[in-house]
DNA sequence: GTGCTAATTGCAAATCATTAACATTTAGGA
DNA sequence: TCCTAAATGTTAATGATTTGCAATTAGCAC
């Protein structure tokens, strides 16, 4: 597991450090998109910088290892870019919930605008409302 | 036109004001995501103040009148809710662009998942890829 | 039209998320 | 083991957004 999460930054061509193997961790447990603050406070025994983990999820964004997601809230949320899911998102709470479909007609969108973008490297959707906790 | 903003807002509960009807002209006027610096700029021949233009946003958002839409960027843009447009992002220059589809697809996937969620009332759905341009 | 009141706005200062500067430490190859 | 670039910690700065409070105004009752 831990020589996965290794393999993951060599790949990408950064070192490998305890922090950053606390913080690939931290997304593999938690299968949600979740924030600075909250990896902040899983790691809180290992004693781990809140500027350390920003400075290391704008390294990981932009190698591709995690990608932000919308779920508008105040900071920014991300989430391993290799587990690639949809979001039920409760407007109430703020609850999120993945779900695992991602199917070719998004694609085929993609391709159809290909005319416009030069690439089009990925997708985002989002599905708000209210669950079943919230509504009274 | 403005009789139409004016509509909009008496249906919202909220009163008819100079900033608001001018806050809704730049949006009319605009067909894509802004933020509140953008409406700034755009009303400075009024001085409206732009705590009002984040409350405003705040406000319409609540009320239904506006979105907010995920673009990654640093700052909330919004875009008109009856407006309904989903996104193509470039991830250099920033530009966004409007696609005008909105497929059953994703109203029969809401629909799947509101055994979970009580309610489903909207979606985004984003494309994150380089212009033209921006490739060299 | 006048007056009243709650909603709206402006202004100044506070807050929150995120970034920058710079000094110190460390991973990993020579 | 040594060396250097990369990574981290610390402190302070920045930028977006919010809050508190006083002044203004929309829209209703009279």
């Amino acid at each position: 597991m831990k020589k996965d999460t290794s393999a993951t930054l060599i790949g990408a061509g950064l070192k490998v450090t305890p922090t950053r193997l606390a913080i690939l961790e931290v997304f593999s447990k938690d299968c949600k998109p979740i924030n600075a603050e909250y990896i902040f406070n899983r790691l809180h025994g290992e004693k781990v910088n809140l500027v350390t983990i920003y400075r290391t999820l704008s390294t990981f964004a932009k190698k591709g290892i995690v990608r932000s997601v919308n779920v508008h809230a105040e900071s920014a949320h991300y989430e391993l870019a290799a587990h690639h899911h949809h979001h039920l998102i409760c407007k109430d709470c703020g609850k999120i919930e993945e779900i695992s479909i991602c199917n070719e007609l998004l694609d085929k969108e993609a391709m159809a605008h290909s005319t416009k973008f030069q690439s089009i490297q990925s997708h985002s959707v989002e599905f708000f409302g209210v669950c079943k906790k919230c509504k009274v």
